[in-house]
DNA sequence: AAGCCGGGGTC
DNA sequence: GACCCAGGCTT
């Protein structure tokens, strides 16, 4: 049997019911790849409804406002994939007349659509054949061919590649793709895979070889950086605060916070009360500071933890700009600051 | 080629 | 703690 009948039977057998597997509309194969890069299936499948119907089309999320869809997107993380998202709906709707893409060369011009995204879009929704390498494709092709080439770099990546459109099935490219990446995602999983009931276990090179565990072979690891960030929390007599935009470039670009004050290392009651009093818009005015959570709360992105404090600034004075906290759920924002609104009782 | 970009989960 | 996730963009 060779490696397409093997791998489409397992998946006949074992494929989940996902919701992106009942339609071959573009538009929603489109958002379910972007919402899943980075992300697993179980995280990104509830903002997979959420997205789905607020926007059913893609005029509808062309006509939103980019603050609604970060909005909607809040909580997910890579929040370009979002900006980028509505960027490309915008350009479907206006430059191609609504009619998305058809074919891997075109999609690919979609902003936040690379080789993965476009290839997925194109087998699954036009019966292209492009093969898919995504991060269980290359732990299954590095495992079952014993490949030790890093996937992360520019070899390894051409190879991989290379590999995964020569065993493509040319007859039914959508399945394949999909099968193989659930293949990677439930069966030749990163950790303990359970090798006995795999389809490959008689040819899988890693499991001959007891590599398994050191397979697939990834280039260094980027260093994670410590960065110290203190939010001022400002309540006015008015029940007004401060939202900022966060601008230029950086995490969290396009969502709003309460106005930060980075520091070098972890900041003093003092050494922030002085600054606090330098904020324009408490200029001349009387406040109470205290701090939030006796402990910093560390929060963990992928190559920083950010250590942070919230200051509690009452101003017993109405300020002017500012919005009013009744509506601050409105905003995107961080998940870091979404969890500070939730529990902290205004 | 290397660095940057989130948040949640497993082991 | 280290590693991973239906990756892509910028420098």
């Amino acid at each position: 049997m060779n490696f397409s009948t093997k791998l489409i039977n397992w998946y006949t057998v074992n494929k989940r019911d996902l919701p992106w597997r009942s339609t071959n509309n573009p538009y929603y194969i489109w958002l379910s790849e972007i919402i899943l890069q980075q992300t697993q299936v179980v995280q990104g499948t509830p903002y997979y409804h959420a997205f789905t119907s607020q926007f059913p089309t893609v005029f509808d999320l062309a006509n939103a406002n980019e603050e609604d869809v970060l909005k909607l997107w809040q909580g997910l993380g890579y929040y370009s994939r979002a900006r980028n998202l509505h960027w490309s709906a915008k350009y479907i709707v206006n430059e191609l007349d609504g009619v998305f893409p058809d074919t891997y060369k075109d999609i690919l011009k979609l902003k936040g659509v690379g080789d993965y995204t476009a290839s997925a879009i194109a087998s699954i929704c036009f019966n292209e054949v492009t093969a898919v390498v995504d991060g269980n494709v290359y732990r299954a092709l590095s495992r079952i061919f014993g490949i030790e080439t890093p996937i992360n770099s520019t070899p390894g990546q051409k190879e991989f590649k290379a590999l995964a459109q020569q065993l493509i099935d040319k007859q039914q490219p959508a399945i394949f793709n999909q099968a193989i990446m659930e293949f990677g995602a439930r069966q030749c999983k990163p950790k303990n895979p359970d090798c006995s009931v795999c389809p490959f276990k008689t040819s899988c090179l890693a499991l001959k070889e007891n590599k398994i565990a050191v397979l697939p072979v990834k280039l260094k690891k980027t260093k994670v950086t410590k960065k110290y960030f203190n939010f001022i929390v400002i309540i006015s007599k008015n029940e007004k605060t401060i939202l900022e935009q966060r601008i230029g470039s950086g995490i969290w670009q396009n969502l709003y916070q309460f106005p930060l004050i980075e520091t070098e290392k972890p900041s003093t009651y003092n050494n922030i009360k002085s600054k606090i009093e330098n904020l324009d818009v408490l200029a001349d005015m009387n406040f109470d500071v205290h701090l939030y959570n006796d402990t910093d709360i560390i929060h963990k992105l992928s190559h920083q933890h950010l250590y942070t404090k919230f200051w509690i600034v009452s101003v017993d004075e109405c300020i002017e700009n500012g919005i009013d906290i009744s509506n601050i759920k409105d905003y995107p924002v961080p998940i870091l600051i979404g969890n500070f609104i939730d529990k902290f009782n205004f």
